[in-house]
DNA sequence: CCTCTTCGCTAAGTAAACCTAGCGATCGCT
DNA sequence: AGCGATCGCTAGGTTTACTTAGCGAAGAGG
């Protein structure tokens, strides 16, 4: 019965993102708070997946980041919607296939170094259960 | 200007999609919510603008629609950020970034070798630096 | 050695999201 | 006329998001 917790994997996996992602664009905590008007500490409790955020406050973060909000919310789970069951592991793929600002060549190897990341290394998401609509 | 209140309004907006699209599904207050696994008052709440639903309820409302949460999002104005309105190769990085089958110095060096390629003049502001893996 | 700074984190409080209980109005039925 | 069911909303309390104040460790100089 007292089984896993879906939802705190899945915010610990977006915490882990961010804070990846602050520290290749090598901020430190106070620095992505402050740009997102957000307090350090709890900007600390986000990324270590204690704190679900609000959808403001993911989208501030998005902004200090310079990334998207689709970005985000896709990496908090948000997206993928009930009646569209996309879930083709290689969204990738065909964004790369339809990049228009990539030559032909850079194209096949970009698309071949990432074949070869995920290719059969697939790693197993953390359990996604749906109700049947 | 100083007037304006772009943020309610964006939650009104939100609030009244929501409520057309309950009533063009023929659903009462308390069905939807019953749907979505909110109490009803808190859903005319939500309706009116009055309060800011988190994530895992405007997921939880998107479902009870059979709406994707982009559509709502984006009917609320909540998607597009400030500081990225480029829609170019940024549809490519997004997916990398959103992508859930890559670690995270996969990623990393997969952005780098889709930058390189692009040759994108990233923002001023940010050190930009790949670690070596 | 000591001081100054910066790092991330903990503790305790305030503000806001969210729930349960219940009210007044409107409908159909006998 | 009533009664009962259902509609949306208000009032109050509980839970959670979020803030301000401050602690201990690690590095840079004096």
């Amino acid at each position: 019965m007292a089984g896993e917790d879906p939802v705190r994997e899945q915010l610990e996996a977006l915490g882990e993102f961010i804070r990846s992602q602050r520290k290749q664009a090598q901020l430190s905590l106070r620095d992505l708070a402050e740009r997102a008007n957000v307090s350090n500490p709890y900007l600390s409790q986000i990324e270590r997946g204690l704190h679900e955020p609000s959808v403001r406050v993911l989208k501030a973060i998005a902004g200090g980041l310079n990334l998207s909000v689709e970005t985000l919310l896709g990496r908090a789970g948000l997206l993928g919607s009930p009646t569209d069951p996309d879930e083709g592991p290689t969204a990738t793929e065909h964004a790369i296939l339809a990049d228009p600002y990539l030559g032909d060549d850079q194209r096949a190897s970009l698309l071949a170094v990432y074949r070869s990341y995920v290719d059969r290394v697939r790693q197993p998401r953390p359990a996604e259960d749906e109700p049947a609509p």
